[in-house]
RNA sequence: GCGAUCGUAGCUCAGUUGGUUAGAGCGCCGGUUUGUGGUACCGGAGGUCGGGGGUUCGAGACCCCUCGAUCGCCCCA
């Protein structure tokens, strides 16, 4: 066993039933995106790492510690994308998709973090993604926000709420990020040690400490409502009522922040609620999908100033909520009791095949077992090819078509 | 990065206070039975007990290191 190679740390193979709600997951998101006309884009994995350090944020986790970076044999610095957004900011930038604005996209695929690994979390992890590019207008958050929603419902996902906030414009987030500095900083003695570090590097997350020590001093905190000016508070209420109108359910959630530097405005989080049945299932880890407004991020990677919102949300956590998806069913499975015959099955295989059914041909092993492997896979047609000729026919009676399309016997 | 639990056949697990050739079910392979049949029975393959080192007359069981998974923290999707 040790002789084998092992899979990386943090990586998965995916089979079964497993890959099988993967593959759910996709398809709904796929299926989804196509009613609310978001347009497919591909990605490439690795990017330049200076797109996400300045994109991310250098003093992020993310960027200060878990990105796979590597020096190529050329001397470039490239990274593992640790997310979506930075890339297709590059990509918008690098190919003038200004004149497709406002851009509604979405794609899918891995994403890599070095992370210690948990369930719901790995070093390579799946999201599926949707960005609306070049859109100021609080109703692209609303759009985005109502296709999250409805692939949500679509996937069956129960007992999930949208936590809400604003993080307002860029003074007002300045503002408030001053003020909440001032307020722990009177009593950074008292707070946790992950708290007092964080007064420096992002103090907006002491908000959501779960530390005992640090609720006391939340309570109290400057709220950003306090530092909102006019037009964010417009923007957000349009937001919302903009919610209320697509049917979203939503809850305003104050201390709702987002780790990376690039957000403005809207920021959210779909959440399970607590004791339901979602939230036993995906252990430590809450989010499974989250997203914002992020209106700075363009200008940082040099372009001129672009509004934006996106949403990115974890395939295998989505997974993890999906229930059991069975393997698809086979139509016909055609039994080949005399290897004479095989010739014949092949040729029955491909004709029902090439009429839209599945099929596949038991042929191996013991001839006196083959018919029970076929009657363990459970196909709603069993063929079998006999010695001298003959052959069977059984079904479970729940469809004449595939019958229909075998009727030479 | 920090703390904790766990790691025995392909899978799910059992292995008494450390004691002879490490077991079961399922799955897999072969055979007998049945013969329009998902049955029953017989047999077989498959494990250096995650890996390495140590304690001991003797370790799957104890100790150390290491790798991995899981749980909590951090962070995040």
């Amino acid at each position: 066993m040790s002789k084998t190679p092992q899979a990386i740390r943090g990586t998965q193979d995916i089979f079964g039933p497993d890959a099988e709600a993967f593959a759910f997951v996709v398809e709904t998101f796929e299926r989804v995106r196509k009613l609310y006309r978001f347009r497919r884009v591909e990605m490439p994995v690795f990017e330049k790492t200076e797109v996400f350090s300045r994109a991310i944020g250098e003093t992020t986790d993310v960027v200060s510690k878990e990105m796979y970076s590597f020096e190529d044999r050329g001397g470039d610095s490239l990274t593992l994308r640790p997310e979506f957004t930075a890339g297709i900011a590059r990509a918008y930038l690098s190919n003038g998709w200004q004149q497709h604005a406002p851009l509604k996209i979405a794609t899918h695929g891995p994403l890599f973090r070095y992370e210690r690994p948990q369930k719901g979390r790995y070093r390579q992890f799946h999201q599926i993604d949707a960005e609306i590019i070049g859109a100021a207008e609080p109703q692209a958050d609303v759009e985005l926000l109502a296709m999250a929603d409805q692939l949500l419902k679509e996937l069956g996902i129960e007992g999930v709420t949208l936590h809400l906030n604003t993080l307002g414009d860029g003074d007002s987030r300045e503002a408030w990020r001053a003020a909440l500095v001032e307020h722990f900083r009177a009593v950074k003695d008292e707070l946790s040690a992950d708290s007092q570090e964080r007064l420096e590097k992002n103090p907006l997350r002491i908000l959501d400490s779960k530390d005992r020590r640090d609720q006391r001093f939340v309570a109290d905190a400057p709220k950003i409502d306090q530092f909102l000016s006019d037009d964010a508070r417009a923007f957000f209420d349009a937001v919302t009522s903009g919610l209320d109108a697509a049917g979203v359910k939503w809850t305003r959630a104050t201390s709702l922040v987002r780790g990376l530097d690039y957000y403005r405005h809207t920021a959210f989080e779909f959440i399970p609620d607590e004791v339901s049945e979602a939230a036993g299932k995906l252990g430590s880890q809450s989010t499974i999908l989250g997203g914002g407004r992020y209106d700075g991020l363009m200008e940082s990677l040099g372009g001129s100033p672009t509004p934006a919102v996106g949403w990115a949300a974890g395939i295998e956590r989505l997974a993890m909520l999906v229930g059991e998806k069975g393997e698809p069913e086979c139509d016909l499975i055609v039994v080949v009791e005399d290897d004479e015959r095989i010739s014949e099955a092949i040729g029955v295989l491909k004709d029902i095949r090439a009429a839209g059914f599945t099929g596949e041909m038991v042929s191996g092993g013991s001839r006196k077992k083959r018919y029970d492997k076929a009657v363990k896979r459970s196909p709603k047609v069993i063929l079998s090819l006999q010695p001298e000729g003959g052959h069977s026919v059984s079904h479970d009676n729940s469809d004449e078509s595939v019958l229909k399309a075998i009727r030479q016997y």
